[in-house]
DNA sequence: ATTCTTGCAAATCATTTGCACTTTA
DNA sequence: TAAAGTGCAAATGATTTGCAAGAAT
């Protein structure tokens, strides 16, 4: 489910994909959809276990593929947050990282202006994306320890 | 080769470890020195290569084993700025780094002030580390590219 | 029709684990 | 000498690769 609980045409993901140059096939559509309604930085083998019932025929190597496309294109960002499996993300550089250390969720944060972070980057070298990554705990888990 | 191109004496390695409460190897003051000389944020395996010529023995299993206990001591830092393999750096929270999408290095840039990124953190989340990772094309090959 | 995509299985590669042996405090 | 560290080899788990069959333009 995404934010606005709505479920969005394929025809409008099938645009989104064309307009990025990418050939579109039944299982790159349902991918994109499942990024798009999750907020959940998934890694591809989740995407693969929540998919596959519904997608008859879906294999793993096609999600890794498809994912690879994605991010080639600058449709989804690649998190290396953990250390040991990729997780991926609809592009969008206005937001930050947070992960919880006890729980191991993710968070999205703002980070709005990100031309703030120009001036961190020393002069000779030409910033492509920033990414602000935090580690800590989150709400939930402040809460079950102070109880 | 450190900064300051002098070498420590094991007896000061060995003290670190010790105010840390690392028992000390003589593997573990191996791979301090080299994580200590070297600022190639380096991966268990370039350690692990670089070290066994000189270090008769040595496993890669020690150089894992030793990396996790630095990382959970706080002596290391695990950076998770590539996909494939976990790379390693001596801690300091005093910068971020910047990766060079095109040779691959990872440079490190100053950030100096890190409470400048607590407004970022919404309320309710308690931060433990801020870690600004900064991607594009380095100095060098800025010039290759356009000559 | 031609080119690109898919999916299976096998191959890689980083990291972890089990366990007998060695070293440190 | 008790407790912890080490190293080998085997196990694991994520990702990649080769290749034949299927789908898109």
């Amino acid at each position: 489910m995404n934010k606005t609980g709505q479920r969005l045409k394929s025809t409008d993901l099938i645009e989104v994909l064309r307009e990025l140059g990418i050939k579109t096939s039944a299982q790159r559509v349902a991918i994109l959809r499942y990024l798009i309604d999750n907020d959940s930085h998934p890694s591809a083998d989740m995407i693969y276990q929540d998919l596959a019932p519904s997608t008859p025929g879906l294999s793993k190597t096609t999600v890794y593929n498809s994912l690879k496309l994605f991010a080639a294109r600058g449709l989804v960002s690649e998190l290396t947050i953990d250390g040991r499996e990729q997780r991926y993300d609809l592009a969008d550089p206005t937001h930050g990282h947070f992960r919880c250390t006890t729980c191991g969720n993710v968070f999205d944060i703002p980070v709005h202006p990100e031309p703030r972070f120009q001036k961190f980057v020393p002069s000779g070298y030409q910033a492509d994306s920033y990414h602000l990554y935090v580690t800590g705990t989150c709400p939930d888990c402040v809460r079950k320890k102070s109880s």
